[in-house]
DNA sequence: ACTTGACTTCAAGTTGACTTGAAGTAGTAG
DNA sequence: CTACTACTTCAAGTCAACTTGAAGTCAAGT
């Protein structure tokens, strides 16, 4: 059991983080000793998940249905291969960006515009498209 | 030549961001026809690998950084290789997390706590840390 | 019992990346 | 020449994801 200043300098995530996770639903204390939030340890890989989720650029609303809002140990297997699949085009679309990079740090043709790698992550660039969804308080 | 709309239209991006864009001195536009921006085609490449920079998760000043802001020719290219490099880390990093996912869709062990799998994933999302800067316009 | 200080809530502020709206202007069709 | 419409500027608004600040509470040490 960990109060939140505990939990902060173990997960190295700021107090005031931990706080509106638990507002928008993403962690759970489990109680309270006095007014202090009282948190389980297995919010740490939970924390973990989080902060990759959104390296991968899930929004925290998308994150909390990855995880499952509540204490369901049955999460949506299918919705978890989607989004690893969503994961693995965001992945070919980040080597076209780096082989793009790679390749104008080398590349000295006059026009990027006749060269076959450029066009090339120009294609998969075309192809993207973003989509946000909103975060909101439970309760 | 292309006007805004056309820009537009040819890029699928509205002309309030390409308005934006520079504003913030991302794109530029080579004059005026009246009071109506005159751009030239290249701005359409431009547009492409702004919005693939985005999907890698940089930011418009790292952007404009990357794909030198003003119409030089010559982007440091030890600059460049080194946001490749980057954006290697960062598909690593991507990497386990659709293994992870792919993972907690299959995996049925009790407690995530045990798997090394998982264990692998947080490992990697524990050398995460993120900074970020600001975007003025320019002049 | 009293002080201390880390916790609490709640509202408001911040940042990046845009969008929206009002008010004005200018090239083109009739 | 007049209208129309698509452009223009500029300020303000929005949204996600937090942070900050004020004011209050409470457990623990002296």
């Amino acid at each position: 059991m960990l109060d939140i200043s505990e939990l902060s300098r173990e997960s190295g995530v700021p107090a005031s983080k931990l706080r509106y996770y638990e507002e928008v639903g993403l962690i759970r204390s489990i109680g309270r000793k006095g007014l202090r939030r009282v948190f389980e340890p297995d919010v740490l890989p939970r924390l973990a998940l989080i902060a990759l989720g959104q390296a991968a650029g899930f929004s925290l609303v998308e994150i909390r249905e990855m995880l499952g809002q509540e204490k369901e140990p049955s999460i949506d297997r299918n919705m978890l291969a989607a989004k690893a699949d969503a994961v693995d085009r965001h992945i070919k679309e980040l080597s076209a960006l780096r082989d793009g990079l790679r390749h104008a740090a080398t590349c000295t043709a006059p026009s990027h515009l006749e060269c076959p790698t450029f066009q090339r992550l120009m294609r998969i660039a075309l192809t993207r498209q973003g989509m946000r969804k909103k975060v909101r308080p439970t309760r």
